[in-house]
DNA sequence: CGTGCCAGGTGCCAT
DNA sequence: ATGGCACTTGGCACG
């Protein structure tokens, strides 16, 4: 990792590590006394306070407050920059065209200002509950229902993606729909919709929500359509494709 | 804007700086090569490189890699912390009751660690294009239709929360729907439920689907449903607005 | 490029 | 706490 680092730097300073860093695609860190006014799909207005400013090599933008995950204001990858000295301020703007957007970000102060090259060539892996649950009822429908098979996954309707098209034991198709959360109404809305377009054709045709639970009202709805619910949770799921293949392993307990 | 940052510190240096760190709820900044583990909701793996890690003094935590605007792993406000040295690894863990999630960043180098105490109490003020465009259609209904009249905004009903419940010329209810981005098939789904609940008591109710266009699907659905769809644009909606009050500005225009 | 859909979504506000 | 929903959602995969 190559960079450097300037505290309380001076307006001039400033400016040209901000130039430098960004012209070269580098991370650049500032934290500073700033205020943001933003433009585009939205529109936004923040007064001045002491916040942490981030403008990664893609040219990504982000500024955060002191607390919560999600920047206040941010602007995405592939954004163009322009920074400027103005009568005793630092002005950064980010400007995106399509959606047009522009973030201005003007400093009273700057504490600090870091430009850094970060080199970063690791696959991220991630292991998503459906994904999880979707594995599991492939090697073993039984989780679901005695008797299922799968004939296809994500089968594309013009209503949809169906995540998992299956037949049963006497042979009526099933649409199975999964939810890794708690299902609510539009996930009963999203596989009436696909079952809707498939009975138009074979009015025999089932639908079957899984998902670890339902609110009241989605099991209502559940009911009136002419749908049907199985609980399944990834829990289970997880332990069934451990006994088939290598784990995802938890982490050990966490003490403190 | 109080702090203090070490450049490549030793591990010890970096553990104290840590731990005050986050006791103290500061803001914690620290670039260095490291890997990530999660396991919770879902599960990942991220191996060694060279990333910004940050965590914040309510306890959000993010990790972010040299591009895009979302981090790769992070644990939201409230998370416990822990970190200690083993193997001459520096061993930074977060942790959270319900979910129960947690994340396990383990530092090879450390290139930089900074702790600082912003001062940040300005009100974040966001004007969203639903907002915008609810706003002109309360100062003028005659935008979605002519003689429309708004009976409540935001009406509780069991299938949700409508946007703008009204009364047409000829006295029959009218629910209005807004979507600022092009609707979809869930958007007529959502306008659909509220229809169906007060055509129950009333099946004169009528439905409008209001926003700047619609997808073919969308569209088709509408007419089938008996619903009906308005075009309007928050670029129109603006204007309206501007004309009556103080303006929303737009910022100047970017020249580079 | 638009269209659809998931996400460890997050955040906000309601009951 | 649960539910409903918007978000400058972001990000991805696919036609």
């Amino acid at each position: 990792m190559t960079g450097f680092i300037i505290q309380n730097p001076t307006l001039e300073q400033c400016l040209k590590a901000v130039k430098m860093g960004i012209g070269a695609r580098r991370l650049l860190i500032m934290l500073g006394e700033l205020r943001v006014d933003y433009f585009g799909r939205g529109s936004s207005e923040l007064d001045y306070g002491e916040r942490l400013l981030i403008v990664k090599g893609d040219g990504s933008l982000l500024i955060h407050r002191p607390t919560n995950v999600e920047p206040v204001n941010w602007q995405p990858p592939g954004s163009l920059y322009r920074a400027y000295v103005k009568r005793g301020l630092l002005v950064l703007e980010a400007y995106r065209k399509r959606p047009e957007e522009r973030v201005r970000v003007t400093f009273r102060r700057v504490s600090l200002v870091g430009v850094y090259h970060l080199k970063d060539g690791a696959e991220f892996k991630l292991y998503t509950a459906e994904e999880v649950m979707k594995k599991a009822f492939i090697k073993r429908p039984d989780l679901v229902e005695k008797g299922l098979r799968v004939v296809m996954e994500e089968k594309r309707l013009k209503a949809g993606l169906v995540d998992c098209f299956c037949v049963d034991s006497s042979n009526r198709p099933v649409v199975v729909e999964f939810k890794k959360d708690r299902a609510g109404i539009e996930a009963v809305d999203q596989l009436s919709r696909y079952v809707d377009e498939l009975r138009r054709g074979n009015p025999e045709v089932r639908g079957i929500l899984v998902a670890p639970s339902i609110t009241k009202e989605a099991l209502e709805r559940v009911r009136s359509l002419n749908l049907e619910y199985r609980r399944l949770d990834v829990r289970r799921c997880i332990k069934v494709l451990e006994s088939m293949e290598e784990p995802i392993k938890p982490l050990e307990y966490f003490e403190s």
